[in-house]
RNA sequence: GGGGAAGUGGCGGAACGGUAGACGCAGCCGCCUCAAAAGCGGCCGAGGUAACCCCUCAUGAGGGUUCAAAUCCCUCCUUCCCCA
């Protein structure tokens, strides 16, 4: 018996030469096809597990069949690094979250290795740098010098557990996206970027996204919330203030029976003017009931209310006194903040008539119909034909929609436009582990930004993180700065940047990271973006990867990258993974981790399971049986190879050159070179197409074991096995990287088997001599016929119809057409 | 409430309108062995048949398009994901 494969000394001993060479080292400027291929760079949380390694060995075995097709592939790997989990252990522990980051950062980058993965780690940095994050604050005074930065005092979800302020996207179902607590309405002055500058482009590139799954493009489209309609102005009554409204249903302007305003909207100071106190007071009531709400309850989760303020405002068009009501589900912050009420043809609105016994008039009715409809059981929300609307009445919707936009205009009453729901990303954080924000508060100048002369503005060491405000502003030596304008006293800004914001960019620094003249090199970029192929968590749908673009749409903008304006060409989100059919958690206690999965099965049996259990955008499931079968293909491997073995030293100088294919005489020999082709083919069409399904691939390279083995029972000593032996290092090498380095050095080899060229398939080795047709009876198979390829129709069919089963079936008859697809079937249908 | 994806043997999955179940896991039988493990070979959707052949049924349910549907279309059910 051979010696068994020794997984542990053999991938330790590639892991440190891969290191050693810089064999994944990538060239500065690309020189050929280059493939820029990128996941998503992970938080430094501790510990990286399974689920983790599905994502990167799918990466890597993306960009190690790119560089042996010939590729110049560019695959770097770096941390994602500020952030609350690193003050958090602060908080808890009283650990530096410094020192923690970068103990985690040793850990994961050793686990990474340990996978076996090929990245260029000359280009590794961490977020958390201030040689990264002088950029970030760079990156911030550029957006503000074009007004794209902008501080506002706004009402802000607050999350009373983590005592910050959460962007939209951070807040999921009411809840802080991070530790889960009920999210709260606070009034703060705030940093904003203004990514609505973008939301056209950003929506209508989406177009472009060829190469981005569907869903996540649809998702980006949702949260950007496009619609056109009309901004117009209700008069308040016996003021001279208006409130604007947007809608996107102008043809039931003569249906509004009353006006929805937030309880903060600022037309409120001047309705107290011509209400009673009595009305006065009970509108206060009620805002500051609203106040620590969060969108969620007002929206969706409390019932629809409001209250009548005692003011009316005037229809620009039908001049109607309506009411005007505050209400909990329209939002301040959303649109203008008041909404027409139309019962009528709104749910919502409908819902709320009906409640507070306000009148419903219809003014649409379905386009066969001509008067109004018995007495509405629910909102009639469809388009069709108006009704007791003036000079409208008899107009479809889409024309009154129109007509009625045109009058709105000519009386300076309104006018169409576009309304978005994407708002401004909030950036400022009440927290310490981030990047300082460059602007300073001047006694005489006010707000001034810091000079790019005195970046990085650095983040203070040992800062007094009890988890309680904003650790920043407790630092006076932090907060008391000279005003670079007039040389007075000023303070900083103490808060730091959402951790989006380096994220949003990360991946031009690997161009250049040690680059002190900018955030990257403009030449390095022109020549490797844009990302070819982008690998994530379909989570980031519309957090980080829109904020991406919005950042690259900026950059092209001022020139700072050449190209297509989109920074990710490809995008593909892996699924994650079970264990035994449940999330793997901590609390669980069932997390798979890297290191004792190494131990016990060696990470090429992993990272071919991990490839194998599912096409990669399924949600896979860990089990110890399962990974069984991939480390019995491991030894399966060796065995075979090492079968050949005592023939290596006669025929390894020889061996050193790339074999010609023999000629194969028996079946069995053929059997083998077609199933070495097919496994070849099917490794590069799923990479090529980005389908990416190496599940199947790796079936392939099942099947050609098999077949050496019955070659190897057969006839040991054949060229076709010893060509097979050649071979497969190459084919196992984006997969299983450690035992193809090992099996090609065996074979001879000194230089790396990574750096070598995938084989090519040769259709004619793939083709079979003979093949099944199948004849079908109406549909229906009758028969199975050995033939050669390329049979002719006319012999297909005489074939068939001499075939007895084929006969019973037509009865005799003669059938009446025939669908012959060459090579495959034949439909007979009677 | 809105949007999206998916339902195939005991299990993971394969089949990109043309032979349903590749490949693996589990299971069963055999070889090897004193024995076991490992390994190697074989069987493995359901029913009919002594049996090979062959026949019938079968891709969540029901309908449709097509010479041909797991695949395309419609309705429903279930599960998962995202958003509100």
């Amino acid at each position: 018996m051979a010696e068994p494969y020794d997984f542990k000394s053999v991938e330790r001993k590639w892991q440190e030469r891969w290191a050693r060479d810089h064999t994944y080292a990538a060239p500065r400027i690309p020189s050929r096809d280059k493939y820029y291929v990128l996941e998503m760079l992970p938080y430094p949380s501790g510990d990286l597990h399974v689920g983790h390694a599905k994502n990167y060995t799918l990466g890597d075995a993306v960009a190690r069949t790119m560089r042996m097709l010939g590729r110049e592939v560019l695959h770097p790997m770096g941390w994602d690094a500020f952030g609350l989990p690193a003050e958090n252990a602060a908080i808890e522990r009283g650990i530096d979250p410094a020192t923690w980051t970068r103990s985690n950062i040793a850990n994961m980058k050793r686990q990474l290795r340990l996978m076996g993965t090929g990245y260029d780690w000359s280009r590794e940095f961490a977020t958390c740098e201030p040689e990264y994050y002088r950029w970030n604050q760079w990156l911030f005074l550029r957006l503000y010098e074009r007004g794209l930065a902008y501080k506002r005092e706004a009402p802000v979800n607050w999350c009373p557990h983590d005592q910050t302020v959460l962007a939209n996207e951070q807040v999921i179902d009411g809840c802080c996206w991070r530790c889960g607590a009920h999210v709260e309405r606070r009034n703060l002055a705030q940093w904003f970027l203004k990514i609505t500058a973008y939301a056209d482009r950003l929506l209508a590139d989406l177009d472009r996204l060829d190469g981005w799954p569907e869903r996540t493009k649809t998702m980006q489209r949702n949260w950007i919330g496009r619609s056109e309609g009309v901004e117009l102005a209700f008069g308040v009554e016996r003021t001279k203030g208006r409130i604007e409204a947007f809608t996107t249903r102008a043809d039931t302007l003569f249906g509004v029976t009353f006006l929805a305003i937030a309880p903060e909207h600022p037309v409120i100071p001047l309705l107290k003017s011509v209400i009673s106190k009595k009305h006065a007071e009970a509108i206060d009531t009620f805002a500051s009931s609203l106040r620590s709400k969060s969108e969620l309850e007002r929206t969706s989760l409390m019932e629809k209310d409001g209250l009548f303020t005692g003011a009316y405002a005037l229809n620009p068009l039908s001049h109607e006194h309506v009411p005007i009501w505050v209400t909990n589900y329209v939002l301040a912050e959303y649109g203008t903040g008041a909404v027409m009420g139309v019962p009528a043809h709104d749910e919502r609105d409908f819902d709320f008539a009906r409640k507070h016994g306000l009148p419903i008039a219809q003014v649409i009715v379905p386009l066969h119909h001509r008067e109004a409809l018995a007495p509405l059981e629910e909102a009639f929300i469809g388009d069709g034909r108006l009704i007791a609307s003036d000079d409208f009445t008899g107009m479809s919707s889409a024309r009154a929609r129109k007509a009625i936009a045109q009058r709105l205009e000519a009386i300076g009453a309104g006018h169409e436009s576009v309304n978005y729901k994407l708002r401004d990303w909030l950036i400022s954080r009440q927290r310490y582990w981030g990047t300082p924000i460059p602007i300073l508060y001047c006694e005489k100048c006010g707000e001034v930004p810091v000079p790019e002369s005195e970046l990085p503005v650095l983040l203070p060491p040992n800062a007094p993180i009890t988890g309680e405000g904003s650790p920043l502003a407790r630092i006076p030596e932090f907060v008391n700065a000279r005003c670079p304008r007039c040389g007075g006293t000023a303070k900083r800004d103490t808060d730091t940047m959402d951790t989006f914001f380096e994220s949003s960019w990360y991946y031009l620094r690997y161009l250049s990271p040690r680059d002190t003249q900018g955030p990257w090199n403009r030449d390095e970029a022109a020549g490797w973006m844009n990302v070819d192929q982008y690998i994530g968590g379909a989570e980031h749908a519309v957090l980080h990867l829109l904020y991406s673009r919005f950042f690259y749409k900026f950059f092209a903008d001022r020139g700072w990258v050449t190209g297509d304006d989109e920074p990710f060409a490809h995008l593909f989100h892996q699924g994650f993974v079970l264990h035994d059919g449940e999330k793997m958690s901590k609390s669980r206690g069932n997390v798979v981790g890297i290191d004792e999965t190494a131990e016990r099965n060696g990470v090429d049996a992993m990272r071919l399971f991990l490839l194998y259990a599912t096409p990669p955008e399924d949600t896979s499931d860990w089990t110890d049986e399962g990974i069984t079968g991939r480390v019995r293909f491991i030894n399966r491997v060796w065995r075979l190879c090492e079968a050949c073995h005592p023939e290596r030293s006669a025929e390894g100088a020889k061996s050193r050159d790339r074999q010609e294919a023999p000629a194969a005489t028996t079946s069995a020999e053929k059997s083998v070179l077609r199933a070495l082709n097919v496994a070849a083919k099917s490794a590069i069409d799923e990479t090529t197409s980005r389908r990416f399904h190496y599940n199947t691939t790796i079936a392939r390279l099942d099947e050609l074991l098999n077949a050496m083995s019955a070659l190897q029972r057969e006839a040991p000593e054949s060229h076709a096995l010893r060509y097979a032996y050649s071979m497969i290092p190459l084919l196992l090498a984006p997969f299983a990287p450690h035992i193809a380095e090992e099996l090609w050095e065996r074979l001879g080899h000194t230089s790396s088997v990574h750096l070598e060229r995938f084989p090519q398939p040769d259709e004619s080795l793939i083709a079979l001599d003979e093949i099944t047709l199948v004849v079908q009876v109406n549909g229906k198979i009758r028969a199975r016929l050995a033939v050669q390829p390329g049979l002719g129709e006319a012999e297909a069919l005489a074939l068939a119809l001499a075939e007895p089963n084929v006969r019973a079936q037509l009865e005799g008859n003669k059938p009446r057409r025939h669908f012959y697809v060459p090579d495959k079937l034949l439909n007979l249908v009677r």
